[in-house]
DNA sequence: AGCCCTAATTAGAACTATTCTAAATTGGGA
DNA sequence: TCCCAATTTAGAATAGTTCTAATTAGGGCT
């Protein structure tokens, strides 16, 4: 079976030809599979870094079209940190982030399920949230 | 009674010559007074085109270190929207922020009263959380 | 298979927000 | 008033990202 896929992620095994409408080239596959194994939510430097070791030819600026296109076609998710470089992750699941900071480590944290953000906030009834970003700043506890 | 603040925040009036132990010079007080009156989420350069109509020898570099030392003495915060320049606010109530997309116009919203985090997220028990960034985006209903 | 044509890649320049540097200025305290 | 540290200033420098223009690649035809 010569998979296609019809939309949506990419879940498992080797990426197909196009993935959520969008065909994958030698770079965006190289780019997207490293985000599909490393979660440790790299920058566009780390990932170039990365591809760089498989495909010497690759281009930090081909990195960066890759990460918008892959973004774009809601395969990866770009994440800020107040002034720091964007951070990437291939975790679709609606999280939000936790920054460690005795660690540096960014830890994806999910919604407690049947939680709305409207218990939480004030909003005007009738507001369409399209997206979120919530970021948290703080220590884990360490674990023994 | 010439007054000189014991820490925290202004509140109206004149700006004392000292705020939350931060000496205030001409410079400080212009941007400081911007961002008490303003309350659009100006970034840098905005509060700078506002403060050089009334002090047009005040530089860029002025502009963002009062801006530093503001958000340093906990006086104004810094708010960042991706990869926008970044945005500042005097309004010191814990608040998250609606970026409106029909209008452009930034607000601020409240939580709601006793809501708490842990209700919504599935933090790991002896978390501490020390400081948190949410920012939504989307339309709220026009008002009529 | 070969050709065509658009899309993708590439290197480097350009851009933008911000920070840094070093010199000039200010202003409070002795 | 004088002194000294803090602040301001202009401009250079930096970092991350985007743009530009030329090259390359690859899918869809014949």
């Amino acid at each position: 079976m010569v998979s296609s896929d019809q939309g949506g992620e990419h879940t498992g095994g080797e990426i197909p030809a196009v993935v959520g409408g969008l065909r994958m080239t030698k770079q965006r596959r190289a780019v997207y599979q490293i985000l599909l194994d490393d979660r440790d939510h790299p920058t566009a430097t780390d990932v170039f870094r990365r591809v760089e070791k498989t495909m010497p030819s690759t281009s930090l600026a081909t990195v960066y079209n890759c990460l918008e296109a892959l973004v774009e076609h809601g395969l990866v998710n770009q994440v800020n940190f107040d002034r720091e470089p964007s951070r990437f992750c291939s975790n679709l699941k609606e999280h939000v982030h936790f920054h460690d900071e005795s660690t540096g480590v960014i830890h994806d944290i999910s919604f407690k399920k049947g939680a709305k953000l409207e218990d939480l906030l004030s909003l005007p009834k009738g507001t369409t949230v399209k997206d979120l970003e919530l970021t948290l700043r703080g220590v884990l506890p360490k674990k023994k």
